[in-house]
DNA sequence: TTGTATGCGTTATCAG
DNA sequence: CTGATAACGCATACAA
């Protein structure tokens, strides 16, 4: 690392002109055999990498893409963020009870974030990630912005002002996101059909007539077409149509919890409860079976998404399952669609949902393993 | 983005030279304000954006830090990748009985990705990725290593080969790695400690005499930490100590349920069963609880991560936490330091684990939520 | 405070 | 098949 080498120094260790070392690397095939051995060995011998900057600037391209995620993990712009603690060699042995803490709040994001990096690999593309978090969000965009070929961003992460700012250096595809007039292409779910089909089968399967929603943040796209789904399936079955959720979380287990709680204490559960989330249903469904009541047999409780602790939890939970990961990897996919043809008009494109039946509404068995 | 503006039209549009615009940018102190808004107007009309390539060229730092993992999802290097599949508009409804399917393994890399998203987002750098699938490896993680400033990379992700070049390039730092001899930094957790401090207290607190354990994969230097550390329980007990473990799984639950099926079958599961894992461990419990095998009372399993998941179990997991939030930022610190000072040794920092009473070991009454 | 000129390490175009 | 050489877009030392 003392002196990084370039490709004047492989050129002139193989004794060859840097535009031969270039094309050893790039085109390999254009290059003499015994040329290109040379070449090799030098660079083995220097240790020599390219530099992605220059290789960048050069080909026009950075041959990489950004993916923009809003602060999932709550760490926000706490300036006094502890720093890390090393051993002492001490092991110590504690107590460890149920506490409220954040639980997997981010396993949405991870799949996305996996899904992503999947199909960006499958194009050799590396994946560059930015988080919004308190202020600094700004600059860490713009900054992201310039040395990426697209981006990637989850609905409401940057501020449109800055996103339109961006848009014009380098294609964006928004994840999740409703469509809202703008110019970028998007990828969605079927949010609403879903929770419609899982609202109906709650009615219809197990006749229910006294159930309640769940929400999410108000100013939620996604939460927002869920709940419509969740009325137009009362709606069409006669029921009573409430204007608003019964009770709003953050999208998070812990307030999940909470919103459990404050139904328990005014003991004003109804038959089920159609949560618009899993975190919530999770969280909801931790405090219902704390309080001994039964799930499904007293109260059905459903979620959205289909993350893995749905799975896990007993009882399992019946829930909307969308395709997390792919949702990464048709952004990218649009993203190279929209490279190669930057006159596309913008698309919409939209993932499929499926209703997972599982013990919490009462289609299967509650069971063990 | 017909015409990505460069620092030229910003210079000519707002009557500068470019190096004006690029103080402007750098160090807007040095400008008078006049100028200054001027040419912030010039950006803002344009929709300029600094290219990163270039900056990182001109500024000899990339401004970025890679990280390299290891294929935690499975992908690897199936070339038939199903491409993804959107939305008819119709939502299937079905149901979803439980299976063997891969759950949370990636709950560890996610933590350790998101403490290196953290402590780099603090100090203004990107966190670009490059995860170790089939054969592509190679020629990823040279792309990575030429437009980072420095190198994170989970143990045994790189071939030794190609590690040694790359860290001729940029400072690498290796993560829950044994100290091979190398001149790479370090950052480990106390594995072999926290095993024993875990395994003492099942064999004295809880009287057991009789006690497995169920390790990783046999190339896993921390499995064999972690192994090293439950023997030195038990000759320390005066107990008699197992040559190897009774069983060995990959650190998926799935593994994890397949021992515990054998385990069960084989009619020898002994008193307490020592994991060398959470998601194991939760694979054994799993399929103990189905089997109406009670946990803690008929057999103690416990655990080592200190995942989400262990917490979210029924019972919940007895297990030795390690900061694995920590590991990800510790090690873009120590990046930072030998950024800063490049003749400093190769340290190795380790981080503090402790043993989490929970449950399954029977410490707590299990309860609901 | 601002401008000029040079270099950063590649790629790509054109000759040869 | 190989070699000059001109971009690429920005930062920065040095002048003015």
């Amino acid at each position: 690392m003392q002196k990084v080498p370039t490709v004047y120094d492989v050129a002139e260790l193989a004794g060859v002109s840097i535009a031969t070392v270039s094309r050893v690397l790039r085109k390999p095939h254009e290059v003499a055999d015994a040329t290109r051995d040379r070449v090799n060995a030098a660079v083995l011998d220097l240790g020599y990498v390219p530099s992605g900057s220059a290789r960048s600037l050069a080909a026009r391209r950075a041959g990489a893409i950004g993916l923009c995620l809003p602060d999932f993990d709550g760490i926000d712009d706490d300036p006094a963020l502890a720093p890390v603690t090393f051993s002492d060699g001490q092991v110590p042995t504690v107590l460890d009870f149920p506490e409220d803490v954040e639980l997997g709040d981010n396993l949405y994001i991870s799949e996305v974030m996996l899904g992503t990096e999947i199909e960006a690999w499958q194009h050799g593309l590396a994946v560059t990630i930015a988080v919004a978090r308190g202020s600094r969000g700004t600059d860490i965009f713009d900054n992201l912005a310039g040395r990426v070929d697209g981006i990637v961003t989850l609905a409401r992460t940057i501020p449109d002002q800055q996103l339109a700012h961006i848009a014009r250096r380098v294609p964006v595809v928004v994840l999740a996101g409703p469509r809202a007039g703008d110019e970028y292409d998007h990828i969605t779910t079927d949010n609403r059909e879903g929770m419609r089909v899982m609202t109906s089968h709650v009615v219809e399967a197990h006749g229910v007539t006294d159930l309640a929603f769940v929400g999410g943040p108000a100013d939620s796209p996604d939460d927002d077409a869920r709940f419509r789904g969740f009325c137009e399936a009362l709606r069409t079955a006669g029921l009573p149509v409430p204007s608003a959720p019964v009770a709003r979380g953050d999208y998070t287990r812990v307030q999940g919890r909470s919103i459990g709680r404050r139904l328990v204490a005014d003991g004003g559960v109804p038959r089920a409860l159609v949560c618009s989330n899993d975190q919530t249903a999770l969280g909801v469904l931790d405090v219902l079976t704390g309080a001994g009541i039964r799930v499904p047999q007293d109260v059905i409780v459903t979620g959205f998404d289909g993350i893995d602790a749905s799975e896990m939890s007993r009882p399992r939970l019946t829930t909307v399952y969308q395709p997390m990961r792919d949702l990464g990897r048709a952004a990218v996919d649009t993203l190279l669609h929209r490279l190669r043809d930057t006159q596309l008009p913008p698309q919409t494109r939209s993932l499929p949902v499926r209703v997972l039946l599982r013990d919490s509404c009462g289609c299967l068995p509650a069971q063990a393993a």
